[in-house]
DNA sequence: CATGTTGCCTAACATTTGTTAGACAAATAT
DNA sequence: ATATTTGTCTAACAAATGTTAGGCAACATG
């Protein structure tokens, strides 16, 4: 006697697992409705088709990305600020919700042609928020003379990484995976003698 | 009237391109048959089924990264010339192979149960060549006081990610694009008074 | 010339895929 | 109590999947 109340959310999650665990082709209907004690035609009821359920969870995770970016951008001041809480939210969305994150990430290119363009589109509105928060730190001259694609590149893919090996029951939390890699991306491998240069508000 | 000479090499390249594209399972055989002009029956005369062309791509690309590392640990001395070679060495092969790089990057996780497990490990010892490295950086003084495990995974997120964005016909050549995340990867972002510590050999 | 090999073909197969139609029971609303 | 909605079921579908069997033509080898 499933909560009938949010049937569908659950349907969504289930789908999320699964395809994160199979990948969007190999994860069947049946394989959906067998983990959740129902047939696969008893989907249809709450879903349209499969690709609506990959919908859905593309563009609700874009969605939620997104809007942390604009936030950030909103309450802080200073780049290297922006920075590190733009990638604690990134962390924070990730390991609050691996299986659809892994489908935002991975499984998108699954989607039909319209919705892909548009998705794509969202995802390119969110890197360049980070582009932004590199480029100003560039010319506050918090930063270095990087390329700022490059370190956007990099530091996506780094945050993005997490998904892979992040494991819920592990003994780091969001907090200090984000710490730990924007300590890396700011400050880099090689050991020197260091002076931070102060900026003044 | 195809060169027979190295059909099955064909058939590898084409899967491979095809398995990037829509992933192996959405890539059927009936797809690389056309895109080689025959039918799927004949692709069997070359091939044992779907699952070896995965496993020859897979275990083939593996060797070749496995190989390049061995070959920099056994050359150089410095940790950071170490890094800067085994990074370029990767770089060359994702774009020199794009396609069957795709595959050993992401699409091993359709590899049967057994097959699986000797490519993880295979992986895993390539990933210890990395912490290796950065390892022998820390203890030369080389490095600073960074997390291996993190340093290593972002390092390989950052040279992965390039298979996502790289055009053959784009501006930057494999060394530039080596030497431009090598630089962000020891360099960092933030700006710093810097004075190398010379290390004396 | 005969013989075997190579590479491809057509035809067919069993299985799995996403999806639809229609029925039935329980819960809810009137 | 009656009517309606909701969630599931069984049954079935057309299409696509990986793969096999058997045959035919071109070529190389004895």
């Amino acid at each position: 006697m499933p909560d009938t109340s949010n049937r569908k959310a659950q349907i969504l999650q289930t789908a999320a697992a699964l395809f994160r665990e199979r990948g969007y082709q190999a994860a069947s209907m049946r394989d959906i409705a067998t983990a959740m004690h129902i047939e696969a035609a008893s989907l249809y009821h709450h879903i349209k088709s499969k690709e609506e359920i990959l919908e859905i969870i593309c563009f609700d995770m874009a969605e939620q990305f997104l809007s942390t970016i604009v936030e950030v951008n909103d309450i802080y001041f200073n780049a290297e600020e922006k920075l590190r809480m733009a990638i604690l939210n990134h962390v924070r969305l990730i390991t609050q919700n691996q299986e659809r994150s892994a489908v935002f990430l991975h499984e998108w290119r699954s989607l039909p042609e319209v919705s892909l363009n548009s998705f794509l589109a969202l995802r390119n509105q969110y890197e360049n928020g980070f582009k932004q928060i590199v480029k100003e730190g560039i010319e506050e001259d918090i930063f270095g003379q990087v390329e700022p694609k490059f370190a956007v590149l990099s530091i996506l893919s780094s945050v993005n990484w997490i998904n892979e090996w992040y494991k819920p029951d592990g003994k780091m939390n969001a907090e200090e995976i984000a710490k730990n890699i924007s300590d890396f991306v700011l400050g880099g491998l090689r050991k020197k003698l260091v002076t931070d240069l102060g900026y003044k508000p």
